[in-house]
DNA sequence: CCTACCGATCGGTAGG
DNA sequence: CCTACCGATCGGTAGG
């Protein structure tokens, strides 16, 4: 007996279970990102990787699950990105923070990078158990900006308090994720390089 | 025979329909920003004003119109709050755009407040056809942001191109919904005046 | 990982 | 605005 009709061939690996459950993350993260994860059904995760409805739940026990996998990879290859800039001792803050905002751009718009958006987006509908473990990585991401803003701070090129620059910084970053569309072909399509470069240029004061 | 069972007392005015219209729209916001638009139920909706699950449809459409409304009269509030600040002719553009973001965030944050952030966090669930409706407020929202920060870069305390610094601006002080709690008790609890005063800190350049 | 299925929930409606 | 209800959908499961 056939399967159900798929308008668009399944995004499979091979069959590795390792590898079935990474693409259940990446779908999810895709779907959930599209159509939040209420308006998503395991059903339309299971089609769009080749599953049948209930083959999911081989993987994960249950649908918030799926969810927590979503948020903790983005912030497994978010945390991988933005060590490696912190990690070039050689650096002045200002370039850090350059980059720290670069590579910020790129984890919520770089071509199936979904993650993080579903996290700022659904958190709300991540139950409390699950949540203490997202925010333990959080943090880590956290104290990376804020080091290096406290270090721009002390150098006279932010005014403000660094804990609310965090906040602030990283919440016009955030944003973008409701209206930069990078697949957009409109003239006054903005790059990633042009849209960190301005966004600096917004909140340090060079003296 | 008794209702449902409740566990607060539900909120509602005096039996005019136009006030009771008002009771749901008002109480879908406060439910829609605490569970999402999805996460919610009608039933929800009704229990809490004192109706039974049937009712809210003899003032509403759909579930889907209520959402609308919830967002117009969000639109609705903000415009009349900032198209005041803007008719002070004699205000100069600094003075407005401190008026502006102070303005903004208690959109967000004051007291039975919930319109705008349901806009924020719930767009994508309302269907195109009603998109439009909103998105011609909003419009006239964002104009009085642009035009504002047109003035302040002609003066040179912005240094970006003024329509991506309005969507950065916006974005950090928008995505204070995720973080900020006004009735949080800790210590360094920060007012809404203390925020807006570091938000307009962080974004202008005096000379 | 599939088949076959269930229990619960939910948006919405007819008729008063 | 309530009563009584329906059809569809959905997360999840047993058994293989």
């Amino acid at each position: 007996m056939p399967g159900p009709r798929r308008k668009t061939a399944p995004e499979r690996n091979d069959d590795n279970p390792a590898n079935r459950r990474e693409d259940l993350v990446r779908v999810a993260a895709r779907l959930f990102r599209e159509k939040g994860f209420d308006g998503t059904t395991v059903r339309d995760i299971a089609t769009a990787v080749g599953m049948r409805s209930g083959s999911p739940f081989y993987h994960f026990a249950n649908k918030h699950e799926l969810l927590m996998a979503v948020m903790e990879e983005g912030l497994r290859l978010g945390l991988e990105r933005s060590e490696a800039v912190i990690e070039d001792a050689g650096l002045p803050a200002m370039e850090r923070f350059k980059r720290l905002v670069r590579t910020h751009y790129g984890i919520l718009h770089d071509t199936g990078s979904d993650f993080i958006p579903v996290m700022l987006y659904d958190w709300r509908s991540l139950p409390d158990q699950y949540k203490r473990r997202i925010i333990e990585l959080k943090d880590r991401y956290d104290d990376i900006w804020q080091s290096t803003l406290e270090d721009l701070q002390r150098q006279g090129l932010i005014r403000t308090d660094a804990k609310l620059a965090r906040l602030m910084i990283l919440g016009a970053i955030n944003f973008s994720a409701t209206w930069y569309h990078a697949r957009s072909r409109a003239k006054n399509a903005v790059s990633l390089d042009a849209l960190a470069e301005q966004t600096v240029a917004l909140v340090t004061h060079p003296t």
